[in-house]
DNA sequence: TCCATGACCGCAA
DNA sequence: CTTGCGGCCATGG
């Protein structure tokens, strides 16, 4: 029988740990380049999954506008911004500096 | 088993 | 220009 059980958890999960250091993306992004159009509710229901795995750079991870929605998620609020500043993003008042720059496409970068 | 919510995004009026 | 609503999948009570 086909066990096929796509676990867009996982799916999501693989493509944040392809984001490379000092990059960001957003939910919908990823949901686009997995094929939830409209699913990037789900990605960010993954992420808060994430925090039981440490593979998951979920602060990489941020909404359209580049705001650390799920900064709040984290082991402190502010754990997201230091991270992203350790990877070499800067952020002011809860917002990705240089956004479009550190912006990280899947379908552009990843996609070979 | 059914209902409601959630780290969102896109479109319409 | 701003505001409001629907849609996607999964989890919890």
């Amino acid at each position: 029988m086909s066990n096929e059980k796509p676990n867009y958890f996982d799916l999501v999960y693989q493509v944040v740990r392809e984001i490379p250091k000092g990059r960001v993306t957003s939910y919908g992004t990823i949901a686009n380049y997995l094929g939830l159009k409209s699913g990037a509710r789900m990605v960010g229901y993954a992420m808060n999954a994430a925090h039981t795995m440490s593979d998951v750079p979920a602060q990489r991870v941020v909404n359209r506008q580049g705001l650390l929605t799920g900064k709040a998620h984290f082991e402190t609020p502010t754990k997201m911004q230091e991270l992203l500043e350790a990877d070499g993003v800067k952020v002011e008042n809860d917002r990705v500096l240089d956004f479009e720059k550190v912006f990280w496409d899947p379908e552009k970068e990843l996609d070979l």
